[in-house]
DNA sequence: TATTGTTATACTCTATAACTATA
DNA sequence: TATAGTTATAGAGTATAACAATA
């Protein structure tokens, strides 16, 4: 019997959000906000939140790479990206360059600083991460990316 | 050879993401947010947002629970339920009834009303979610579901 | 006509500080 | 002293409309 249905049930209970574990999307951003909690110190130590860390760590994975390109990636509107790349520029992380081949669109170049920056991050954040999911085996967390990998890579707009 | 190692990627191809995918958190918000993106419909059509959605069906399932409680649950800050929950009264959804062992703590009720508007709402999220993850077979939602769960779960503050 | 980068702006979400009434 | 509910407010995060320059 549910506590749910129990009318004597203590003011200082815990609350039975059983029912709301059947959702996906209730789960996912439980799970994130759970990871992120330990990750985000990391980033905040170099003054990153979650997504301007993502940017950092998509232009380094992707040279010459423009501001459209990572809006379709990661799913940010261009106007949000405007400020963070120019507060990237001004720290000395990145540089923009004239595109040859294209002269509405700036090529994302991470300058040294940003790499040693990104890579160092990095490698805190997945340390942060496993530890923080610590209660799964290494196959069971690698079965989770793969899982998670598939909704949102799988569909007609990635 | 990724695409990252290539200095001729073409500023029209899609970027490179395969390092962020290395990321739990990463993971778990792009998943979230290609879920969300549909079950949300089903939500705005009721004036429901994916957190006061979760606060309605929470109470649905603990009868009488109080915002405190709800807080912690759902791990929403004390102050950002108040105009919530006032708004789902106001409509009607919810009553608040002063709990008798505690004179500080309001009990939250659904009304008749608000119970039909959460079983409603259930099932069309349900089923949206069911409809956005169609490239996952049945135990693998479960599975993802499982792992996801012990994530928020297995911890001191939960 | 469509796209890149941008400005301006508004709306939503989430957080903190501090108060009151009660335990 | 600690907790429940609340007010006021600030800060992030995310969204739209519209523009100039270029494709």
């Amino acid at each position: 019997m549910p506590i749910s249905a129990n009318p004597a049930r203590r003011a200082t209970a815990p609350a039975d959000a059983g029912a709301l574990r059947r959702f996906v999307g209730y789960n996912c951003r439980r799970a994130y906000l759970a990871v992120i909690e330990h990750s985000m110190r990391h980033m905040a130590e170099h003054e990153l939140r979650p997504t301007s860390f993502s940017v950092l760590a998509l232009v380094h994975h992707n040279l010459g790479i423009n501001s459209r390109q990572v809006s379709r990636a990661l799913r940010v509107r261009p106007p949000n990206l405007v400020a963070m790349i120019a507060s990237f520029e001004a720290r000395g992380l990145l540089e923009r360059r004239p595109d040859p081949h294209d002269a509405r669109a700036l090529g994302l170049h991470l300058t040294a600083a940003g790499r040693r920056l990104v890579v160092r991050v990095e490698r805190a954040v997945l340390r942060a991460e496993i530890a923080a999911t610590s209660m799964l085996s290494d196959a069971e967390r690698e079965t989770l990316i793969e899982l998670l990998g598939r909704i949102y890579s799988d569909r007609a707009d990635a």
